[in-house]
RNA sequence: GGAGAGGUGGCUGAGUGGUCGAAAGCGCGGGUUUGCUAAACCCGUGACCGGGUAACUGGUCCGCAGGUUCGAAUCCUGUCCUCUCCGCCA
């Protein structure tokens, strides 16, 4: 969330970005509050004030009859403080309530737009996108020809949006993950393997609502738990309520974790197959860093990511993701989209990747401080995040660019030692 | 699941209902000593929310929420979490 001072002293550039993301938040109605809300605070500051003069006043009190005039007063401004601090603790909830739901402030370089229509080309990968001398499949029938997938076994066993992965596509998904931690382990990450639940407070704390009408959320019945739908939410949550020494900055983690989404209200887009599903492999970055650092680490993320998909010789297009279609957290935020020859009727981009400067939003409800040596005071850091891998994404990726006349499918050649075969032929 | 222990400042860890925002150590900052480094010694050093240009100053905070009391880190209740042992289990 946004500092409570900055909001109130920015009110009209807070209003003006809200708008841009297309963001209904009630900007005035907090700075309303906050006026209230110092008011209230003086009131039982001075009140509570006077109620320690007093009890101090009592020990010292010359006789009995003067001690209970004293107590009299005492228990009278106490009262008068636990009504104040009701009334503070009201204004105080609206506040926060009012003050998650302002999203964060946008980097002035990003796109202004309503959605992903106004979302900006930046750059193309080193591989163009292959061409075929046959009608491409897309991934769900080379996953049927090839025994890769098995979506009724999902469905029957979970529901639908679940699968089976089978035979190759374990390897394959084996060998990317794999793939994807060489890298980031040569590039100074501490490789992790997250939980795939937390707790709600540290959902919330990453931006994530648990529970609602339009979560993406499954939360765990009789519990504070959710399963999480990204390895961001476990990885941010990791350094939660931490004062770290400015030079520990930048940290990079990263971390595998099953990712569960419940996609409510998704049907009906193009959804077909791995696309969008209820739960898939991760491989995600995270760093924490001064916050002058990190616009050139979003950069750095976002290269990385480039990096994985020229490894992989799949061909993509980067994008700066505009206002109105960016995260409530994410200051600013680049996709990656994989040329996917299957999808649409003649090949399309599709995200693979995403990669967002969250600045201190994620930090500050966290509690995510650093300090410099010797020096006062703390100073939220800035957390990122950025996809390394998405598994399902990649493995259409890679099946529908790298299918071959006969119905095989080549392995990159990045992983073929990692997964131990060349080509995928099915039975 | 059963039994027990515990949650205190950046960290470790004391703490009698008022003199406790809290001992001590570590760490950190400054200084003295020293040929340099190290060591030793001395002084200082919590976070958060307000007011003030500033010096300074008011309030809150000892897991969280309630309760008792004029007054709670300290007593009571509930709750969450962590750790140890036992059981079960991949």
């Amino acid at each position: 969330m946004l500092d409570r001072k900055f909001i109130v002293e920015n009110a009209d550039l807070v209003r003006q970005n809200c708008e841009r993301r297309g963001s209904r938040a009630d900007v005035g109605r907090f700075v309303e509050l906050a006026g209230r809300w110092r008011d209230k605070q003086l009131e039982v500051d001075q009140l509570n004030q006077r109620a320690n003069e007093v009890s101090k006043s009592i020990g010292k009190a010359k006789d009995a009859e003067e001690r209970e005039a004293r107590k009299n007063e005492g228990r009278r401004l106490r009262e008068q403080t636990t009504a104040a601090q009701a009334e503070l603790d009201a204004v105080a909830a609206e506040m926060d309530a009012l003050q998650r739901t302002i999203p964060n402030m946008s980097h002035p370089l990003a796109p202004l737009g309503a959605d992903d229509q106004a979302n900006l080309e930046i750059r193309q990968g080193k591989t163009p996108p292959p061409k075929f001398d046959f009608k491409p499949l897309d991934h769900v029938e080379l996953g049927e020809k090839l025994g890769l997938m098995d979506f009724e076994g999902g469905a029957k066993v979970a529901g639908h949006g679940f699968y089976f992965l089978k035979n190759d596509a374990v390897l394959l998904e084996l060998a990317l993950q794999r793939y994807a931690i060489d890298l980031l382990i040569a590039e100074g990450f501490m490789p992790t393997i997250t939980p795939d639940l937390a707790r709600n407070e540290i959902l919330q704390g990453t931006g994530y609502i648990p529970r609602g009408p339009e979560t993406q959320i499954y939360s765990i019945a009789d519990s504070d738990l959710s399963l999480v739908a990204t390895a961001e939410i476990t990885l941010g949550g990791l350094l939660s309520d931490t004062i770290l020494e400015a030079e520990q900055l930048p940290i990079k983690v990263c971390g595998i974790s099953h990712c569960y989404r419940t996609e409510a209200g998704a049907g009906g887009r193009a959804a077909r197959g791995l696309y969008r599903v209820h739960q898939f492999t991760k491989v995600e970055m995270f760093a924490f860093t001064l916050p002058e650092a990190s616009d050139a680490m979003l950069d750095y993320f976002c290269e990385l990511e480039g990096k994985l998909f020229d490894g992989l010789g799949i061909a993509y297009r980067v994008v700066d993701t505009a206002t109105g279609d960016l995260g409530g957290p994410a200051y600013r935020k680049f996709d990656l989209e994989a040329w996917m020859p299957g999808r649409g009727a003649s090949g399309e981009y599709g995200e693979v990747t995403s990669t967002s400067n969250c600045t201190d939003y994620q930090a500050r409800r966290l509690g995510i401080r650093f300090r410099h040596k010797g020096e006062k005071g703390t100073t939220f850091v800035h957390t990122l995040n950025g996809t390394a891998i998405a598994i399902s994404r990649a493995i259409i990726a890679i099946l529908e660019n790298y299918q071959q006349a006969d119905g095989s499918v080549l392995v990159p050649p990045a992983l073929q030692g990692l997964m131990g075969k060349k080509r995928i032929e099915g039975k």
